[in-house]
RNA sequence: GGGCGCUUAGCUCAGUUGGUUAGAGCGUCUGGUUUACACCCAGAAGGUCGCAGGUUCGACUCCUGCAGCGCCCACCA
């Protein structure tokens, strides 16, 4: 009542509401004295209740179909129909039926011939059909009719109730079933629809979303199209004056109206404005005018690639998006092949979108105010900074509890980003970065080292990791693959074995060669998560020509990139051995309060085949590591503690004396955990099964698994006997 | 009533066809004026992957049941 029209089933939004169940007792015509117990939360929908239902299968109540019972006020004799709508458990099995307030019961009396009465106004007052109630509100008259039962005695109790109660979902108040005449379409295309999806013609992502669509489709009824609202396209609709407007000879229905219109009078109802939407992916293409259609690229840009939105309007308009353009997108047909499906389907993918909810995960909204100040978050964390944390904490379709603290991350790497470039620029030595031609001139892959290939090679898994995501729409896994590129790969390790590289007039240039390249590389594949950031380095790396822009480029293939530079396949396994070493030596320092020191002596043991990568990699490791001499040495010194990793042993000179129990406790605990690596697998490779059943690959991962731990073990029982 | 999703480290969450030692960020603890960055660097601690079964050589991952939370659909008045 409050918006005075009508609406569709997809705007009624059910909501439990706590309210009274009134027990009341009707008596029946035939037998005074006798009555009927009755269960309704409506009492004032009274005067309009045309009938009462039962079960036809109810034993209870059998022998009274076809009689007549006493509707208390106005006092008349109505029938006692069967319908099986009504469910015997609920109540006492008695249905009072009231035709022109419950749709249920509107359905029933049509089965059973009841005639409805309407007792109330369209503002949601009882009418002068509803006797001495007429002019109270709904709410008002449920009481006042109450009461009156109990007047009479017929009010056998009042239970608290509650029951899901249909409210309107723009209005937010309870929507009041009532008779009206209305334009509804009876959706075409249904049945395509549904193939445009189970046929492949449309992919939703998260594919779940599947399920949901074909479930309302499966169900769908005919859509109520008017809308007693002033605002909206005015229903095409026009009635011949002063006829009989129930008669269908006295409609004229089209867009341009009748050609003579001066004996016609329009519709005065709008459409729903979701009838207005359906039609935005031909009308946006110029439909249906051939010449604008041909002007906007109609031929071009339809089918679209992709349609990202929220679940909840998955119904309201993408559906209906969907059939709309399966029956307009091409000439009139009754049905249509899958060929002339997949041609007119109005969009390939469908990417619905987990919804942002607040950090209790309420949904968002205006009432609640629980929603941040755009302007705030962009202040606090950049444009960039926003846009990039959004995009990195939605994982694909799943809701996620919005909390501001969680862009910190992003804007954080905004600023990493930007200082990496500053370190690039005070190198100095700019060079021509103009293209990515040039760059590539620049470098010589006959001077790499084995950190260059490494970090090439894994330039080259993130730009094939993240096509892979992309075409999938697992967007925020695509950014934590440049992620965790750009800050640990680029910026924990390459820069910082650069600094050592750069010292050396001979690797200089290329170095930095190298450096610029990937930057551009990881501006480019950015770019569409943080535009501002990417294209303002973009310019300022001398990357972008006079009034070119990052927009412009494409990132590296990822093979041509391998295959330019021959790229190593082993680099990035044995930086990773490196990588560990380093960690271990910086462990075992930190044990000894020796992290800050810069200038302690190592000695070290290693089979012949990690010998050599240690020799070649010296000097960057004692940088890294912080030390001034690494000295190779054939068998483990006796009391000092060990640094063990896959690729050596390493040892500290201590000049202090070292604490044999606390050196014991680190070794144990380092001890047991390898004791149940080594266990796991050896029981695993001793399993016939497991090793018949198994891929080889896996075999042999778990054979180089093993032999690893052990050799670790071996040394750790070393070191802790010569304690 | 039907359907869907979630349950993994203190917190917020990843974990892509079952496979090597389950990851990230934040938080915590220790240390830090090294050629950019303290919005930083180095190191560490922290997990019976909700519970119970099952399938399998192998389960966070597959199946069944249960529990808790959330959502969608549905004509119990």
């Amino acid at each position: 009542p409050a918006s005075r029209t009508a609406l569709s089933d997809e705007e009624v939004t059910m909501k439990p509401q706590s309210g009274v169940i009134y027990h009341m007792r009707y008596e029946l015509v035939d037998a005074p004295g006798t009555f009927l117990e009755i269960a309704t939360t409506r009492p004032e929908t009274i005067m309009g209740d045309t009938g009462v239902a039962v079960h036809p299968e109810d034993e209870r109540y059998q022998h009274l179909i076809g009689k007549k019972i006493w509707r208390p006020f106005p006092r008349e004799a109505i029938p006692i129909v069967a319908d099986t709508a009504v469910d015997r458990e609920f109540g006492t099995g008695v249905l009072k039926v009231t035709p022109a307030h419950d749709v249920t019961d509107w359905e029933i009396g049509e089965r059973t011939g009841l005639p409805a009465i309407d007792v109330m106004n369209p503002d949601g007052t009882i009418n002068e059909k509803g006797g001495e109630f007429a002019g109270m509100d709904r709410f008002e008259a449920r009481k006042a009719a109450a009461k009156k039962l109990e007047e009479l005695g017929l009010l056998v109790e009042r239970k608290p109730y509650e029951n899901n109660v249909g409210f309107s979902e723009r209005a937010n108040v309870p929507i009041e079933p009532r008779l009206s005449e209305q334009w509804f379409l009876k959706y075409p295309k249904i049945d395509e629809a549904i193939r445009a999806v189970e046929n492949g013609h449309i992919k939703i992502y998260p594919e779940r979303w599947t399920k949901t669509y074909l479930h309302w489709l499966k169900n769908i009824k005919d859509w109520c199209l008017s809308r007693q609202l002033w605002w909206g396209h005015r229903i095409p609709v026009w009635y011949r004056k002063g006829a009989d407007r129930a008669n269908p000879e006295n409609y004229h229905v089209s867009v341009a109206g009748p050609s003579d219109p001066e004996n016609w009078e329009q519709e005065e109802d709008v459409l729903d404005t979701w009838a207005s939407s359906w039609l935005w992916p031909l009308a946006t293409l110029g439909w249906p005018d051939a010449s604008a259609m041909k002007a906007r690229g109609f031929e071009s840009f339809f089918p679209s690639s992709v349609l990202v939105t929220g679940f909840d309007i998955l119904f309201f308009w993408v559906a209906r998006m969907i059939i709309s353009s399966l029956e307009f997108a091409g000439p009139e047909k009754e049905t249509l092949s899958e060929e002339e499906i997949a041609q007119r389907v109005p969009f390939r993918d469908v990417y619905i979108t987990g919804l942002i909810r607040d950090i209790k995960g309420r949904k968002m909204s205006k009432s609640l105010g629980n929603f941040p100040d755009a302007l705030e978050l962009l202040d606090k964390y950049g444009a960039d900074g926003v846009r990039f944390g959004l995009v990195s904490i939605a994982p694909q379709g799943q809701d996620i509890r919005f909390d501001e603290e969680r862009l910190e991350p992003a804007r954080n790497f905004c600023n990493k980003l930007w200082n990496v470039a500053r370190f690039r620029q005070m190198q100095g030595d700019t060079q021509d970065n103009s293209s990515r031609g040039i760059l590539l001139e620049r470098i010589d892959s006959a001077r790499f080292d084995l950190d260059d290939h490494a970090i090439l090679g894994s330039l080259a898994s993130t730009l094939e990791a993240y096509e892979k995501d992309m075409v999938r729409y697992e967007v925020s896994s695509a950014t934590s693959h440049i992620y965790s590129f750009f800050w640990s790969d680029f910026c924990d390790w390459y820069i910082e074995v650069s600094k050592t590289k750069l010292k050396d007039e001979s690797l200089r240039a290329n170095c930095l060669a190298i450096q610029d390249f990937i930057l551009r590389e990881l501006l480019l594949l950015l770019h569409p998560f943080m535009p501002f950031i990417t294209e303002e380095l973009f310019s300022l790396m001398g990357y972008a020509t006079e009034g070119d822009f990052a927009q412009n480029h494409a990132t590296m293939n990822p093979n041509g990139l391998r295959e330019r530079f021959s790229l190593d396949g082993q680099a990035v396994s044995q930086v990773a051995l490196i990588r560990e070493f380093v960690t271990k030596v910086r462990a075992l320092k930190a044990e000894y309060k020796l992290a800050a020191k810069r200038d302690v002596s190592l000695s070290f043991t290693a089979d012949s085949e990690h010998l050599g990568l240690i020799e070649s990699n010296r000097d960057k490791l004692l940088s890294l590591v912080g030390a001034v001499e690494l000295v190779h040495i054939d068998s483990a010194p006796d009391g000092m503690p060990g640094a063990i990793s896959a690729l050596a042993t390493a040892f500290i000179d201590l000049s202090q004396s070292i604490d044999v129990e606390a050196e014991r406790a680190r070794l144990s605990k380092e001890e047991a955990k390898l004791q149940k690596a080594v266990k796991a697998g050896r029981s695993k490779l001793s399993n016939e099964k497991f090793l018949n059943s198994a891929p080889p690959k896996i075999v042999e991962g778990a054979r180089a698994q093993l032999a690893e731990s052990e050799a670790k073990l071996d040394e750790v029982l070393r070191l802790l006997k010569s304690l």
